[in-house]
DNA sequence: AGAGTTATTTACCGATTGGAACAAAATGGC
DNA sequence: GCCATTTTGTTCCAATCGGTAAATAACTCT
Protein backbone atom coordinates (compact mmCIF):
# COMPACT_ATOMS: atom_id res chain seq x y z
CA UNK A 1 0.00 0.00 0.00
CA UNK A 2 2.60 2.37 0.94
CA UNK A 3 4.81 3.58 -1.94
CA UNK A 4 8.65 2.09 -0.57
CA UNK A 5 9.89 4.10 -3.81
CA UNK A 6 11.14 7.36 -4.47
CA UNK A 7 11.49 10.49 -1.46
CA UNK A 8 9.79 9.37 1.93
CA UNK A 9 6.58 11.76 3.38
CA UNK A 10 7.76 13.80 5.86
CA UNK A 11 4.22 13.35 7.74
CA UNK A 12 1.90 11.44 8.86
CA UNK A 13 -1.05 10.75 6.19
CA UNK A 14 -2.88 9.93 9.33
CA UNK A 15 -2.18 12.36 12.39
CA UNK A 16 -2.36 15.31 9.55
CA UNK A 17 -5.71 14.65 8.62
CA UNK A 18 -6.15 14.29 12.60
CA UNK A 19 -4.82 17.90 12.51
CA UNK A 20 -6.89 18.83 9.78
CA UNK A 21 -9.78 17.41 11.49
CA UNK A 22 -9.18 19.80 14.37
CA UNK A 23 -8.66 23.70 12.22
CA UNK A 24 -11.70 22.72 10.41
CA UNK A 25 -13.64 21.71 13.70
CA UNK A 26 -12.68 25.21 15.21
CA UNK A 27 -12.90 27.41 12.24
CA UNK A 28 -15.66 25.43 10.19
CA UNK A 29 -15.04 24.57 6.49
CA UNK A 30 -15.48 28.26 4.36
CA UNK A 31 -13.14 30.20 7.07
CA UNK A 32 -10.54 27.00 6.79
CA UNK A 33 -7.73 28.37 4.38
CA UNK A 34 -5.19 25.91 2.65
CA UNK A 35 -2.70 28.16 3.59
CA UNK A 36 -3.43 27.67 7.58
CA UNK A 37 -4.12 24.03 7.06
CA UNK A 38 -0.22 23.77 5.49
CA UNK A 39 0.72 25.38 8.55
CA UNK A 40 -0.66 23.49 11.27
CA UNK A 41 0.26 20.43 9.61
CA UNK A 42 3.75 21.90 8.67
CA UNK A 43 3.91 21.23 5.66
CA UNK A 44 3.28 23.43 2.01
CA UNK A 45 0.25 23.39 -0.09
CA UNK A 46 1.12 21.55 -2.81
CA UNK A 47 1.75 18.82 -0.38
CA UNK A 48 -1.58 18.54 0.82
CA UNK A 49 -2.62 18.56 -2.79
CA UNK A 50 0.13 15.72 -4.12
CA UNK A 51 -1.30 13.60 -1.02
CA UNK A 52 -4.89 14.22 -0.56
CA UNK A 53 -6.44 16.36 -3.48
CA UNK A 54 -7.96 19.83 -3.20
CA UNK A 55 -9.77 21.02 -0.16
CA UNK A 56 -12.73 19.65 -0.18
CA UNK A 57 -11.06 15.98 -0.37
CA UNK A 58 -9.03 17.05 2.51
CA UNK A 59 -12.35 17.84 4.13
CA UNK A 60 -13.95 14.60 3.47
CA UNK A 61 -10.81 12.71 4.70
CA UNK A 62 -11.38 14.46 8.41
CA UNK A 63 -14.85 14.17 7.74
CA UNK A 64 -14.30 10.22 6.76
CA UNK A 65 -12.02 9.97 10.29
CA UNK A 66 -14.87 11.55 12.60
CA UNK A 67 -17.45 9.10 11.57
CA UNK A 68 -15.04 6.24 12.22
CA UNK A 69 -14.01 7.30 15.46
CA UNK A 70 -17.19 8.51 16.76
CA UNK A 71 -19.01 5.53 15.63
CA UNK A 72 -16.48 3.04 17.27
CA UNK A 73 -16.95 5.04 20.63
CA UNK A 74 -21.20 4.22 20.10
CA UNK A 75 -20.91 0.63 19.51
CA UNK A 76 -18.35 0.64 22.92
CA UNK A 77 -20.95 2.34 24.69
CA UNK A 78 -23.87 0.69 23.53
CA UNK A 79 -22.46 -2.71 23.62
CA UNK A 80 -22.98 -2.41 27.92
CA UNK A 81 -25.30 -4.68 28.93
CA UNK A 82 -27.38 -2.45 30.61
CA UNK A 83 -29.18 0.09 29.24
CA UNK A 84 -28.57 3.06 31.53
CA UNK A 85 -25.02 1.89 31.70
CA UNK A 86 -25.16 2.25 27.75
CA UNK A 87 -26.68 5.08 27.93
CA UNK A 88 -24.20 6.88 30.60
CA UNK A 89 -21.54 6.13 28.46
CA UNK A 90 -22.67 7.13 25.39
CA UNK A 91 -23.51 10.26 26.74
CA UNK A 92 -20.36 10.74 28.72
CA UNK A 93 -18.33 10.08 25.70
CA UNK A 94 -20.47 12.48 23.46
CA UNK A 95 -19.54 14.85 25.93
CA UNK A 96 -15.54 14.42 26.08
CA UNK A 97 -16.15 14.59 22.77
CA UNK A 98 -18.12 18.08 22.32
CA UNK A 99 -15.81 19.81 25.09
CA UNK A 100 -12.40 18.12 23.59
CA UNK A 101 -9.97 20.75 23.16
CA UNK A 102 -10.13 19.89 18.88
CA UNK A 103 -12.92 21.61 18.63
CA UNK A 104 -16.11 22.53 20.44
CA UNK A 105 -18.96 20.72 20.15
CA UNK A 106 -19.80 17.78 17.18
CA UNK A 107 -17.26 18.18 14.16
CA UNK A 108 -19.54 16.73 11.71
CA UNK A 109 -22.35 19.02 13.07
CA UNK A 110 -20.23 22.18 13.05
CA UNK A 111 -18.71 21.95 9.88
CA UNK A 112 -21.23 19.96 7.69
CA UNK A 113 -24.44 20.95 7.91
CA UNK A 114 -23.83 24.61 7.12
CA UNK A 115 -22.63 23.50 3.77
CA UNK A 116 -26.01 21.71 3.31
CA UNK A 117 -27.55 24.54 2.55
CA UNK A 118 -26.15 24.21 -0.53
CA UNK A 119 -23.96 20.85 -0.95
CA UNK A 120 -27.08 18.35 -1.68
CA UNK A 121 -24.36 15.47 -1.40
CA UNK A 122 -23.03 16.68 2.02
CA UNK A 123 -26.64 17.10 3.47
CA UNK A 124 -26.78 13.82 2.36
CA UNK A 125 -23.97 12.40 4.28
CA UNK A 126 -25.15 13.96 7.86
CA UNK A 127 -28.66 12.73 6.85
CA UNK A 128 -27.76 9.25 6.95
CA UNK A 129 -25.22 9.32 9.50
CA UNK A 130 -28.10 10.99 12.03
CA UNK A 131 -30.15 7.88 10.24
CA UNK A 132 -27.60 5.32 11.01
CA UNK A 133 -27.23 6.27 14.89
CA UNK A 134 -31.06 5.95 14.84
CA UNK A 135 -31.60 3.00 13.91
CA UNK A 136 -28.70 1.67 15.76
CA UNK A 137 -30.69 3.43 18.74
CA UNK A 138 -33.71 1.67 17.84
CA UNK A 139 -31.88 -1.72 18.18
CA UNK A 140 -30.62 -1.60 21.31
CA UNK A 141 -33.57 -0.40 22.60
CA UNK A 142 -35.05 -3.06 21.70
CA UNK A 143 -33.32 -5.70 23.39
CA UNK A 144 -33.69 -3.04 26.35
CA UNK A 145 -37.38 -3.48 26.49
CA UNK A 146 -36.96 -7.55 26.05
CA UNK A 147 -35.06 -7.17 29.69
CA UNK A 148 -37.57 -5.01 30.93
CA UNK A 149 -35.49 -2.18 31.54
CA UNK A 150 -37.16 0.89 29.63
CA UNK A 151 -39.93 2.77 31.86
CA UNK A 152 -43.62 2.11 31.64
CA UNK A 153 -45.27 3.78 28.64
CA UNK A 154 -42.24 4.67 26.87
CA UNK A 155 -42.22 3.06 23.19
CA UNK A 156 -39.12 2.33 21.46
CA UNK A 157 -39.36 5.11 18.29
CA UNK A 158 -40.20 7.47 21.18
CA UNK A 159 -37.34 6.78 22.95
CA UNK A 160 -34.59 6.41 20.15
CA UNK A 161 -36.14 9.76 18.78
CA UNK A 162 -35.52 11.48 22.55
CA UNK A 163 -31.86 10.01 22.63
CA UNK A 164 -31.19 10.72 19.09
CA UNK A 165 -32.56 14.70 20.00
CA UNK A 166 -30.90 14.86 23.30
CA UNK A 167 -27.62 14.06 21.25
CA UNK A 168 -28.21 16.63 18.12
CA UNK A 169 -29.08 18.98 21.04
CA UNK A 170 -25.85 18.68 23.59
CA UNK A 171 -23.52 18.93 20.57
CA UNK A 172 -25.49 22.60 19.44
CA UNK A 173 -25.27 23.49 23.36
CA UNK A 174 -21.67 22.64 23.46
CA UNK A 175 -20.39 24.70 20.65
CA UNK A 176 -22.71 27.45 21.87
CA UNK A 177 -20.32 27.12 25.20
CA UNK A 178 -22.19 25.66 27.50
CA UNK A 179 -20.55 24.37 30.56
CA UNK A 180 -20.47 20.50 30.78
CA UNK A 181 -22.30 20.56 34.30
CA UNK A 182 -25.40 22.01 32.64
CA UNK A 183 -25.10 18.99 29.83
CA UNK A 184 -24.50 16.47 32.17
CA UNK A 185 -27.24 17.25 33.91
CA UNK A 186 -29.99 17.23 30.59
CA UNK A 187 -28.19 14.15 29.64
CA UNK A 188 -28.84 12.23 33.28
CA UNK A 189 -32.19 13.87 33.08
CA UNK A 190 -33.10 11.69 29.71
CA UNK A 191 -31.42 8.71 31.17
CA UNK A 192 -34.30 8.61 34.12
CA UNK A 193 -36.70 9.54 31.86
CA UNK A 194 -35.85 6.41 29.96
CA UNK A 195 -34.76 3.83 31.78
CA UNK A 196 -37.06 2.04 34.53
CA UNK A 197 -33.89 0.42 36.35
CA UNK B 1 -35.75 58.56 12.70
CA UNK B 2 -35.53 58.48 9.29
CA UNK B 3 -33.86 61.26 7.31
CA UNK B 4 -35.94 63.49 5.40
CA UNK B 5 -33.20 65.22 3.87
CA UNK B 6 -30.51 64.25 1.56
CA UNK B 7 -31.13 61.56 -1.49
CA UNK B 8 -33.68 59.08 -0.44
CA UNK B 9 -32.68 55.48 -0.15
CA UNK B 10 -33.79 53.10 -3.18
CA UNK B 11 -34.46 49.81 -1.09
CA UNK B 12 -35.97 49.34 2.17
CA UNK B 13 -34.03 48.79 4.89
CA UNK B 14 -35.95 46.08 6.62
CA UNK B 15 -36.87 43.78 3.38
CA UNK B 16 -33.00 44.59 2.85
CA UNK B 17 -32.45 42.95 5.98
CA UNK B 18 -34.78 39.89 5.14
CA UNK B 19 -32.81 39.67 2.21
CA UNK B 20 -29.48 38.87 3.02
CA UNK B 21 -30.89 36.78 5.84
CA UNK B 22 -31.60 34.81 3.32
CA UNK B 23 -28.56 34.85 1.75
CA UNK B 24 -26.89 33.77 4.81
CA UNK B 25 -29.25 31.19 5.65
CA UNK B 26 -28.84 29.43 2.66
CA UNK B 27 -24.57 29.54 2.52
CA UNK B 28 -23.72 30.39 6.15
CA UNK B 29 -21.77 33.75 7.42
CA UNK B 30 -18.24 32.98 5.66
CA UNK B 31 -19.44 31.62 2.13
CA UNK B 32 -21.58 34.95 1.69
CA UNK B 33 -19.96 37.52 0.20
CA UNK B 34 -20.78 41.16 0.27
CA UNK B 35 -20.84 40.95 -3.55
CA UNK B 36 -23.37 38.42 -3.38
CA UNK B 37 -25.39 40.16 -0.52
CA UNK B 38 -25.56 43.41 -2.68
CA UNK B 39 -26.83 41.08 -5.37
CA UNK B 40 -29.25 39.69 -4.06
CA UNK B 41 -30.78 43.32 -2.73
CA UNK B 42 -30.01 44.93 -5.31
CA UNK B 43 -27.95 47.55 -4.81
CA UNK B 44 -24.17 48.45 -4.74
CA UNK B 45 -21.94 47.40 -1.98
CA UNK B 46 -21.24 50.98 -0.54
CA UNK B 47 -25.17 51.18 0.09
CA UNK B 48 -24.60 48.57 2.40
CA UNK B 49 -21.89 49.84 3.79
CA UNK B 50 -23.78 53.27 4.75
CA UNK B 51 -27.14 51.84 5.66
CA UNK B 52 -25.33 49.09 8.17
CA UNK B 53 -21.35 48.92 8.63
CA UNK B 54 -19.70 45.68 7.33
CA UNK B 55 -20.08 42.66 7.06
CA UNK B 56 -20.13 41.60 10.36
CA UNK B 57 -23.16 44.30 11.37
CA UNK B 58 -25.25 43.30 8.34
CA UNK B 59 -25.29 39.81 9.36
CA UNK B 60 -26.32 40.76 13.11
CA UNK B 61 -29.02 42.97 11.44
CA UNK B 62 -30.05 39.84 10.14
CA UNK B 63 -29.80 37.76 13.11
CA UNK B 64 -31.53 40.48 15.65
CA UNK B 65 -34.55 40.19 12.80
CA UNK B 66 -34.55 36.11 12.94
CA UNK B 67 -34.49 36.38 16.56
CA UNK B 68 -36.98 38.67 17.28
CA UNK B 69 -39.53 37.23 14.84
CA UNK B 70 -38.63 33.87 15.85
CA UNK B 71 -39.27 34.94 19.28
CA UNK B 72 -43.03 35.82 18.30
CA UNK B 73 -43.91 32.75 17.12
CA UNK B 74 -42.93 31.08 20.51
CA UNK B 75 -44.68 33.37 22.44
CA UNK B 76 -47.74 33.13 20.13
CA UNK B 77 -47.38 29.51 20.13
CA UNK B 78 -46.94 28.97 23.36
CA UNK B 79 -49.88 31.46 24.60
CA UNK B 80 -52.30 28.26 23.78
CA UNK B 81 -54.57 27.28 26.65
CA UNK B 82 -53.86 23.56 26.26
CA UNK B 83 -50.32 22.75 26.99
CA UNK B 84 -51.07 19.85 23.64
CA UNK B 85 -52.05 23.11 21.56
CA UNK B 86 -49.40 25.26 22.34
CA UNK B 87 -46.68 22.30 22.04
CA UNK B 88 -48.63 21.66 18.65
CA UNK B 89 -48.36 24.98 17.11
CA UNK B 90 -44.72 25.70 18.17
CA UNK B 91 -43.60 22.38 17.02
CA UNK B 92 -45.73 23.12 13.44
CA UNK B 93 -44.41 26.46 13.40
CA UNK B 94 -40.80 25.23 13.69
CA UNK B 95 -40.85 23.09 10.62
CA UNK B 96 -42.67 25.89 8.92
CA UNK B 97 -39.73 28.17 9.24
CA UNK B 98 -37.11 25.40 9.16
CA UNK B 99 -38.19 23.88 5.72
CA UNK B 100 -39.05 27.64 4.46
CA UNK B 101 -37.73 29.18 1.18
CA UNK B 102 -35.52 31.21 3.13
CA UNK B 103 -33.47 28.75 4.28
CA UNK B 104 -33.19 25.21 5.61
CA UNK B 105 -33.14 24.44 9.57
CA UNK B 106 -32.03 27.23 11.86
CA UNK B 107 -30.70 30.69 10.55
CA UNK B 108 -29.52 30.70 14.27
CA UNK B 109 -27.83 27.23 14.64
CA UNK B 110 -26.74 27.12 11.04
CA UNK B 111 -25.03 30.28 10.36
CA UNK B 112 -24.15 31.69 14.03
CA UNK B 113 -22.87 28.06 15.67
CA UNK B 114 -19.93 27.75 13.28
CA UNK B 115 -18.70 31.06 13.95
CA UNK B 116 -19.39 30.16 17.77
CA UNK B 117 -15.71 28.33 17.82
CA UNK B 118 -13.69 30.73 16.71
CA UNK B 119 -15.72 33.84 17.99
CA UNK B 120 -16.91 34.23 21.77
CA UNK B 121 -19.59 37.21 21.65
CA UNK B 122 -21.63 35.31 18.52
CA UNK B 123 -21.36 32.09 20.90
CA UNK B 124 -22.72 34.00 23.77
CA UNK B 125 -25.26 35.21 22.06
CA UNK B 126 -26.86 31.90 20.90
CA UNK B 127 -26.24 30.73 24.51
CA UNK B 128 -28.45 33.09 25.95
CA UNK B 129 -30.98 32.91 22.96
CA UNK B 130 -31.60 29.06 24.20
CA UNK B 131 -31.02 29.69 27.71
CA UNK B 132 -33.93 31.99 27.15
CA UNK B 133 -36.10 29.49 24.83
CA UNK B 134 -35.62 27.01 27.83
CA UNK B 135 -36.88 29.39 30.47
CA UNK B 136 -40.19 29.75 28.31
CA UNK B 137 -41.08 26.81 28.43
CA UNK B 138 -40.03 26.27 31.69
CA UNK B 139 -42.42 28.65 33.06
CA UNK B 140 -45.73 26.98 30.31
CA UNK B 141 -44.72 23.73 31.52
CA UNK B 142 -45.48 25.20 35.07
CA UNK B 143 -48.40 25.90 34.00
CA UNK B 144 -49.46 22.92 32.58
CA UNK B 145 -48.23 20.80 35.32
CA UNK B 146 -50.33 23.18 37.91
CA UNK B 147 -53.61 22.28 35.46
CA UNK B 148 -52.96 18.23 35.45
CA UNK B 149 -51.67 18.55 31.79
CA UNK B 150 -48.45 16.81 31.83
CA UNK B 151 -47.80 12.95 32.02
CA UNK B 152 -47.02 11.77 35.45
CA UNK B 153 -43.28 10.74 36.46
CA UNK B 154 -42.85 14.12 33.83
CA UNK B 155 -40.99 16.76 35.68
CA UNK B 156 -40.51 19.99 34.76
CA UNK B 157 -36.51 20.36 34.20
CA UNK B 158 -37.01 17.54 32.26
CA UNK B 159 -39.75 18.29 30.11
CA UNK B 160 -38.03 21.44 29.22
CA UNK B 161 -35.13 19.74 28.57
CA UNK B 162 -36.87 17.46 26.21
CA UNK B 163 -38.45 20.38 24.03
CA UNK B 164 -35.35 22.52 23.92
CA UNK B 165 -33.92 19.29 22.48
CA UNK B 166 -36.24 18.23 20.13
CA UNK B 167 -36.47 21.56 19.06
CA UNK B 168 -33.09 22.06 18.11
CA UNK B 169 -32.57 18.37 16.96
CA UNK B 170 -35.40 19.21 14.30
CA UNK B 171 -33.65 22.50 13.13
CA UNK B 172 -30.46 20.19 12.53
CA UNK B 173 -32.26 17.44 10.93
CA UNK B 174 -34.47 19.61 8.81
CA UNK B 175 -31.00 21.16 7.48
CA UNK B 176 -29.79 17.77 6.69
CA UNK B 177 -32.62 17.32 4.25
CA UNK B 178 -35.00 15.38 6.08
CA UNK B 179 -38.61 15.36 4.67
CA UNK B 180 -41.23 16.96 6.87
CA UNK B 181 -42.81 13.75 7.27
CA UNK B 182 -40.72 12.52 9.43
CA UNK B 183 -39.62 15.75 11.73
CA UNK B 184 -43.59 15.50 12.13
CA UNK B 185 -43.33 12.49 13.28
CA UNK B 186 -40.59 13.05 15.91
CA UNK B 187 -42.65 16.51 17.29
CA UNK B 188 -45.77 14.51 17.61
CA UNK B 189 -44.35 11.44 19.75
CA UNK B 190 -42.48 13.78 21.81
CA UNK B 191 -45.51 15.39 22.55
CA UNK B 192 -47.54 12.20 23.44
CA UNK B 193 -44.50 12.01 25.75
CA UNK B 194 -45.27 14.81 27.60
CA UNK B 195 -48.57 15.30 27.71
CA UNK B 196 -51.51 13.58 29.86
CA UNK B 197 -54.07 15.25 27.79
C1' DA C 1 26.83 4.64 -9.61
C1' DG C 2 23.11 5.59 -12.29
C1' DA C 3 18.06 5.48 -13.38
C1' DG C 4 13.49 5.88 -11.98
C1' DT C 5 10.24 7.54 -8.71
C1' DT C 6 8.08 10.32 -5.32
C1' DA C 7 7.82 14.30 -2.23
C1' DT C 8 9.71 18.39 -1.38
C1' DT C 9 10.34 23.64 -1.96
C1' DT C 10 9.79 28.10 -4.05
C1' DA C 11 7.45 30.91 -6.85
C1' DC C 12 3.56 32.23 -9.13
C1' DC C 13 -1.29 32.36 -11.22
C1' DG C 14 -6.00 34.57 -12.01
C1' DA C 15 -9.97 35.34 -9.30
C1' DT C 16 -12.22 36.94 -5.42
C1' DT C 17 -12.32 38.83 -0.92
C1' DG C 18 -13.86 42.82 2.42
C1' DG C 19 -13.45 47.48 2.30
C1' DA C 20 -12.81 52.51 0.90
C1' DA C 21 -12.29 56.97 -2.09
C1' DC C 22 -14.65 59.93 -4.82
C1' DA C 23 -17.67 62.37 -7.61
C1' DA C 24 -22.36 62.52 -9.47
C1' DA C 25 -27.27 62.55 -8.36
C1' DA C 26 -31.33 63.48 -5.70
C1' DT C 27 -33.67 65.34 -2.10
C1' DG C 28 -35.46 69.19 1.75
C1' DG C 29 -34.78 73.73 3.76
C1' DC C 30 -33.92 78.47 3.03
C1' DG D 1 -32.20 79.03 -7.17
C1' DC D 2 -28.81 77.62 -4.20
C1' DC D 3 -26.86 75.12 -0.21
C1' DA D 4 -26.34 71.37 2.94
C1' DT D 5 -27.12 66.63 3.27
C1' DT D 6 -27.43 61.91 2.09
C1' DT D 7 -27.26 58.07 -1.15
C1' DT D 8 -25.90 56.69 -5.34
C1' DG D 9 -22.71 54.38 -9.01
C1' DT D 10 -18.01 53.76 -10.50
C1' DT D 11 -13.51 52.66 -9.59
C1' DC D 12 -9.96 50.97 -7.17
C1' DC D 13 -7.25 48.87 -3.33
C1' DA D 14 -4.14 45.47 -0.78
C1' DA D 15 -4.77 40.96 0.87
C1' DT D 16 -6.10 36.49 0.51
C1' DC D 17 -8.27 32.74 -1.80
C1' DG D 18 -7.72 27.83 -4.00
C1' DG D 19 -4.78 25.82 -7.03
C1' DT D 20 -0.52 24.93 -10.14
C1' DA D 21 4.29 24.78 -12.71
C1' DA D 22 8.73 23.63 -12.30
C1' DA D 23 12.87 22.54 -10.26
C1' DT D 24 15.18 20.15 -6.56
C1' DA D 25 15.90 16.71 -2.93
C1' DA D 26 15.59 12.08 -1.07
C1' DC D 27 14.69 7.69 -1.48
C1' DT D 28 14.70 2.36 -3.85
C1' DC D 29 15.99 -0.64 -7.32
C1' DT D 30 19.14 -2.60 -10.58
Amino acid sequence: MAASVGRPRTFNLESAVQTAQAVFWQHGYEATSLASLADAIGVHKPSLYAAYGDKRAIYLHAYDAYQRDAGKLVALALGKHQLRDALTTFFASDLDLFTSEKGAGCFMLATALPLAGTEPEIATRVRAALSELRSAFIKRLKQAAKQGEMAEDMDIETAADLVLSTHIALANRARSGESRGELENSAQRLINAICSV
